[in-house]
DNA sequence: GTCTATACGTCGATAGAC
DNA sequence: GTCTATCGACGTATAGAC
């Protein structure tokens, strides 16, 4: 006998389907009754499995965040070159949108909506990340495998390239996750010139 | 004397005091009643001005779409090098996102709270504009100037990896927009290895 | 743990005086 | 053209029967 195993099972589905319409409609345009309904059940018995919504959208953005936190401060303390950290990088970033992208998704771009001390403590956590990497490109260039330039501006141009694969990919798209990481890493180490 | 004048100005005021909230809070985030008090009247009262409260969100996506597709047709129709017209596209995209960054914001990010017959018309303004973009790396790839590569990828890692500047930029940063268009221009076309 | 019924606030939008 | 007052719909969340 069991009887948390289906209380946690039901929490993780609701979770996931409102994570779904989250990414679709956004948090202000998904309401309590439409994540009901795919559920399958009536939006009043959600609340034996969370607290509110606002809590949903919590436990979404945090549960991503701690996942890349976790995987860059493992690839941080690794021996490895800066380049080689910096593709172990990308390929968590492409890893994560393709194994959890609606979560991704909203965890980038509905994270505004969270309670004003959820938001801090979010981007709290966001910034460190932010730090971390940096410090990657930062000592790259230092040690002369990167080239010298705006570190800021070479962080975000990687991060933000990054993004655009929770809006493009398909399980359907004829290109594999090794050949995306592939193909990014090309353009961002080497760049599109011949 | 100039009665539309007026009429005008407060509607453009409205428009820039609603790009601005919708930026930070979000479309779904932000109330009527929010808008009216930094424009400095009723909410009621704004009505006089504007259809509604989904004109506003249409108006903000749809100005801003234009302005890129108008430029970048500019751009395609010269006789440029692909790497000059691809630098051009760049600065184009930066100027824009640094001349009225909330706008841009909104459009990239609220424009799927537009109503449903809307949301196609933009998402089919948007589409033609990447198949001209695609265009120039598709015409840059075959003549040499760049890497023959998987052209959504490189499409949409440009196009990515230029939008984090709408999260970045302020004036008070030390960097101008032309700083911001070399090193851009440099990560993309050579990428950051030495 | 799920339901029906509903409380209660907030939303966009309108009516009508001035 | 701006205001006050308010409508009606819909939002999240709760109460209480089963």
């Amino acid at each position: 006998m069991v009887p948390l195993r289906t209380k946690v099972n039901k929490r993780e589905l609701i979770l996931t389907e409102a994570s779904k319409l989250f990414k679709d409609r956004g948090f202000g345009g998904t309401g309590m009754r439409d994540i009901a309904e795919k559920v399958g059940m009536e939006a009043a018995s959600m609340y034996n499995h969370i607290k509110s919504k606002d809590e949903i959208l919590e436990l979404i953005c945090f549960k991503i965040a701690d996942a890349y936190t976790t995987q860059l401060s493992e690839i941080a303390n690794t021996e490895a070159s800066f380049q080689d950290k910096l593709k172990q990088i990308i390929k968590v970033h492409i890893d994560l949108m393709i194994h959890d992208a609606a979560a991704v998704s909203v965890a980038n771009n509905d994270w505004k909506y969270l309670r004003d001390e959820k938001k801090e403590e979010y981007k709290s956590i966001r910034k460190s990340y932010e730090r971390s990497f940096a410090f990657v490109l930062e000592e790259g260039m230092k040690s002369g495998e990167f080239k010298t330039m705006n570190v800021s501006v070479a962080l975000f141009t990687i991060l933000s390239s990054l993004r655009w694969i929770e809006l493009w990919y398909k399980p359907s798209r004829d290109i594999s996750a090794e050949e995306l990481e592939e193909e990014l890493s090309t353009i961002l180490l080497n760049g599109i010139n011949i």
